[in-house]
DNA sequence: TCGAATTGCTCAGTGTGCTGACTATTTCTG
DNA sequence: CAGAAATAGTCAGCACACTGAGCAATTCGA
């Protein structure tokens, strides 16, 4: 059978967009703090005290992925874990001092980077391309939970 | 600083759709051979007897994940792997039968899956959404070649 | 032609991301 | 209240994906 053209494959596209980003992300943003990790840094500053569960659902990451996250920005102490009284089984979660500095410069950058990865297109096709992705990921992500 | 909204940010939708593409490929494509396993199978469909730099360009990998990924389809015997006798630093790369076959099998079984995972949106969204994910990958692709 | 630069591959190290199995804790139920 | 079910986290194992270093083979240039 002939080969497909993979430029009509939305799964391709996707990696290939993600690597592109993550590779101007190393440039512009941040070598040390990860865009993930900042995804997590972010909702811990808009919600502290979640636990790593509740982020996980937050940042669309699962359990063991977050726990390997949270464990190494603990390590870099931008981000405090500790054991919730209430609940022994709960890790409750919130940014250091240090944890929101980082997050705090990392907010414009990102800012910026966005402008210039996305540069190629004018501002409606910036506009439809955020809003086409989010409904494709967000109608998967609802069959299965 | 506030939180930022990261539904506006492309790294992170990219993530998500990417995630959910994968979710999906497992349940309607394969549990063995993945989206990038295929992309590799299909480039050798197309071209046989590639390196493996050059391959790495085709489908947009580097050439540490490429070693990897050709050794995994190597060990299941659907791709085969010899040393060039002309040019001893090249590894030649072409399908075996068994290759060849689990590529057909699969050339169907994502055409059934793309038309599935892109469902939410109508034919010409889906198309603008190819093409404006295209362009922005392949901008920054260009930048650093 | 011989040394230097280039090229192709490999290897170690790190980070992301998943599944599935296991542990500990809490909650629910008879 | 005791046993069962549900919940939160951890851990092992696998795959993807990058960087940077190093090795072997080829090609280029003085």
């Amino acid at each position: 059978m002939a080969a497909v053209d993979l430029s009509t494959h939305p799964g391709h596209l996707a990696r290939r967009l993600q690597q592109a980003h993550s590779l101007l992300w190393g440039a512009m943003v941040s070598e040390e703090t990860t865009s993930p990790q900042f995804a997590v840094l972010n909702a811990l500053e808009e919600k502290p005290g979640m636990d790593q569960r509740t982020l996980s659902e937050h940042v669309h990451l699962d359990r063991s992925t977050i726990a390997d996250l949270v464990a190494r920005l603990a390590g870099r102490e931008l981000v405090e874990r500790v054991r919730d009284p209430m609940d022994g089984r709960r890790n409750v979660l919130k940014l250091t001092e240090q944890g929101s500095r980082v997050h705090r410069k990392l907010v414009t950058r990102t800012a910026r980077m966005n402008r210039v990865f996305l540069a190629p297109l004018d501002v409606d096709e910036q506009e439809t391309l955020l809003r086409l992705i989010a409904r494709v990921a967000g109608a998967a992500e609802e069959l299965r939970g």
